[in-house]
RNA sequence: GGACGCUUAGCUCAGUUGGUUAGAGCGGCUCGUUUACACCGAGUAGGUCUGGGGUUCGAAUCCCUAAGCGUCCACCA
């Protein structure tokens, strides 16, 4: 053995012969009750953050664990398309060729992100083996599998044959640069500094941030007991504007604040979540003046064609010039929808939208936790659960992005095809747009415009008529049959939808032999982020098709911030790369490290001390090994095997030190049992560098007998190498390897039975 | 505005149903290179557990209260 541990000769060896062996397949054995965690599924064309170096020791601890103590353990590996991000991804790529999404019909664009991510899977993948993760790759599964898409599609479908899917016509998040939708939770909220604009309007002056909506105006608002304003409630008022002037009616609502501004509001169900909400109230119409790309439309008039910011610009230079502007406050604060991935503005618009009722839904998922048959550690986290399920409202499900699995919905074309609006390049790959009957009609075929797809739209708006459509998980059009001709939804499902079904999908769902005798799985390990995103929709998809709950269990693991304990940020410049810890401390002194720093499911600084810390630790008990090695070879004897005889023979210091390895693992073991990790690897770590070490080894070197010290010093050593092993998989493992009287076994599967 | 969490050694943090002298890692100081390990050993200093009040034989731990910090949710024309 070198004088010094070098994990860098150890590590991928080692685990290539696990996998090799096929070690981290399950043992079936229908007595048995199985071991299983599904690993929530990376970004499989991202790369590897401390936030998945974190899960994967915490879940490789847990199964490695439950593997040596004999139980059918199983992990279940996979990759997530990550529809949005990898979308952005790629359209970052694309503008540094000088093309963008626009310049490819949609299929062709799916074709070309899809080869994108197969080029880039191998990174993560790589990075999970190199983190030992001791998953089964025969079972591998990655989010648009065949397998997955066919079960999102008969869950969507039975859902709406439920009547648990409906076309809604609600306001949406919608981010017109990232041209998608977004859920709520999807949306972050920021503080910043806007011009607050009084402007005249009609007999009342009102404040406004957004005057370039005014064209959208369908009422005034006041509250209904402002005395201020009380006779004009009712009444139609004439308001002079910057494309001439018109009237609109003033209604009373408790909606409106006395205190802010002048008490006075404009009136836009269009653009805004609260004047929609009002608009619904009263019964006012909806006039939607921002098109799909942020830009005002033809009823702004001259200003048709600017984008919003822009728009708001001119806007109230005109207003001022025209004398409707009476002051701006410059320095009001508020705070502002942005989406969460690109930070832009969100544009409140109301864009038809696939959404999911929720109401009935929500209800088993809540209880679920609520009557412990999932159990949530850290508990307190529990209260956000209840919280969250409790205000839970309807799910919009759809994204306006190509990268994902697309919507099973077929738009009949029939009279309402006048209602379908479809964007798609003809053969000179030029952009058209219209309604699909006027291209119809105009003799283009059917063949022609799905040939070049980018989009499909359902019109909106009073007026039009629904188009007629059907749910289906196979194309239902008939070639040649005039009465069935369809066009697919160009939309995708959120991801979350998805991978709601991951306990499903990566057992083989609904009736292979492994979900018969894995689900529900045993625990799911996640950062506490995504409780409501993800592991809230795999509960309710899992009561939902199966009447089970997928999983026994939930850990929530904290965030792993910056060395300065703040969020690691590109902008901030302290994203933590785990790539240069690994390579030099080492992938077990890395995780070791990370879940000594998570103790109670809390955020917490990433630990560099710590890893360190346990880097030395490493070579410590590397030496310990090398001392029994020596001795024997010194003293020319073989290390006996530690038997009843030997036992007879021991002094008080082995009886005590044997007493306390004892201890230690029926310690570690609780702690385990109550996911009290870091609590377990501190107690081994104690244990064998100041009880074992320190104390008993110095013992040993003064021993007469040691033959008998020797085979009971080796056997401590080896019950609390077993115990870490889970912890620090790959030193371990060579220790084990490299020490006598292990035979042909490997350490993977053997716990310390006590 | 609502919820949750935190405040313990110089720094970063553990501390389980209340129970001896409150612990770890890093850092500091003093010794030490003897038969594994300097990625080491033997020692040592350092805490009125954020302040105040209460319950209790006993409180870092439970309750009330004040302050500060952090995070999430909702809302702001």
């Amino acid at each position: 053995m070198d004088k010094a541990y070098n994990h860098k000769n150890v590590e991928e060896k080692l685990y290539a012969l696990w996998e090799e062996k096929g070690y981290f397949k399950p043992k079936i054995d229908p007595k048995k009750k199985p071991f299983t965690i599904v690993l929530p599924p990376p970004n499989a064309s991202g790369k590897m953050h401390t936030g998945n170096v974190l899960m994967i020791a915490i879940e490789d601890l847990l199964i490695r664990w439950h593997r040596m103590k004999g139980d059918p353990t199983l992990w279940l590996p996979g990759t997530d398309h990550a529809g949005f991000e990898t979308q952005v991804t790629f359209e970052r790529e694309l503008k540094k060729q000088g093309k963008s999404r626009f310049d490819f019909d949609r299929e062709s664009l799916y074709t070309a992100i899809f080869q994108f991510v197969k080029d880039n899977k191998g990174a993560i993948e790589a990075q999970i083996r190199q983190m030992g993760a001791s998953v089964d790759w025969s079972r591998y599964t990655f989010t648009l599998d065949e397998t997955v898409v066919t079960t999102v599609y008969n869950t969507f479908k039975k859902m709406h044959d439920e009547g648990f899917v409906y076309r809604g016509e609600h306001m949406v998040n919608y981010c017109p640069k990232c041209g998608t939708t977004f859920a709520d939770l999807e949306v972050n909220h920021i503080e910043r500094k806007d011009p607050l604009y009084y402007m005249k309007y009609g007999p009342f002056t009102l404040a406004t941030v957004r005057p370039e909506t005014k064209f959208g105006d369908t009422a005034v608002a006041v509250h209904p007991n402002d005395k201020r304003y009380r006779e004009y409630i009712g009444k139609e008022i004439e308001v002079e504007g910057l494309n001439g002037s018109f009237k609109l009616n003033v209604i009373a609502d408790s909606y409106v604040d006395p205190k802010f501004g002048t008490g006075v509001v404009k009136v836009t169900p269009a653009h805004d979540k609260k004047d929609y909400e009002a608009g619904l109230r009263h019964n006012l119409e909806i006039k939607s003046v921002i098109d799909w790309n942020g830009k005002l439309n033809e009823k702004a008039g001259k200003y048709a064609g600017l984008p919003v910011k822009k728009a708001r610009e001119v806007i109230a230079k005109d207003l001022e010039e025209k004398g409707l502007l009476e002051k701006v406050d410059e320095n009001y604060t508020h705070t502002v929808a942005v989406c969460y991935k690109g930070g832009h503005d969100i544009e409140p618009m109301i864009i038809p939208n696939w959404f999911i009722k929720v109401e009935t839904l929500k209800k088993p998922a809540l209880d679920a936790v609520k009557n412990g048959s999932v159990k949530i550690y850290p508990k307190w986290r529990e209260k956000t659960y209840y919280r969250w399920m409790e205000e839970m409202h309807d799910w919009p499900i759809s994204r306006q992005i190509v990268w994902g699995i697309r919507i099973p919905v077929w738009y009949k074309i029939d009279k309402n095809a006048l209602n379908l609006w479809v964007v798609w390049l003809d053969k000179n790959k030029q952009t058209q747009q219209g309604n699909l009957q006027t291209f119809l009609n105009e003799g283009i075929s059917l063949e022609e415009v799905k040939a070049g797809l980018q989009r499909v739209m359902t019109l909106s708006f009073k007026g039009h008529a629904a188009p007629t459509y059907l749910v289906a998980v196979d194309d239902p059009t008939v070639p040649g049959d005039e009465e069935k001709q369809y066009v697919q939804d160009t939309d995708t499902f959120d991801t979350w939808f998805s991978s709601g079904h991951w306990p499903l999908v990566t057992l083989g769902y609904p009736n292979s032999e492994d979900f018969t005798y894995f689900y529900p799985t045993s625990v799911l390990e996640t950062g506490w982020e995504i409780l409501r995103l993800w592991v809230s929709r795999m509960i309710m998809f899992g009561l939902y098709l199966t009447g089970k709950p997928p999983f026994a269990y939930v850990y929530l693991h904290g965030i792993v911030r910056a060395l300065d304990g703040r969020k690691m940020s590109k902008s901030l410049g302290n994203v933590i790369n785990p790539e240069e810890y690994i390579e030099e401390f080492g992938v077990d002194a890395l995780r070791m490290g990370l879940i000594s720093g998570t103790a109670n499911g809390k955020d917490f600084a990433f630990p560099r001390d710590k890893v360190i810390a346990y880097k030395h630790f490493g070579n410590k008990i590397w030496n310990m090994a090398r001392f029994m090695l020596f001795i024997s070879e010194q003293e020319k004897i073989t290390i006996p095997q530690f038997s009843r005889d030997i036992e007879k023979k021991m002094t008080k210091d082995d009886k005590d030190i044997l007493k306390a390895v004892k201890k230690l693992s029926a310690s570690v073991n609780m702690n385990l049992e109550k996911f009290r990790f870091a609590q377990a690897g501190e107690e081994i770590y104690h244990f064998m560098w100041h009880e074992l070490a320190d104390k008993h080894i110095e013992q040993v070197k003064t021993r007469e007998d040691k033959g008998v010290a020797l085979s009971v010093l080796l056997h401590v050593y080896m019950t609390s190498l077993k115990l870490l092993h889970p912890f620090m998989p790959f030193i371990t493992e060579e220790i084990y390897q490299k020490l006598p009287g292990h035979g042909d076994s490997i350490m993977i599967e053997s716990w310390p039975t006590q």
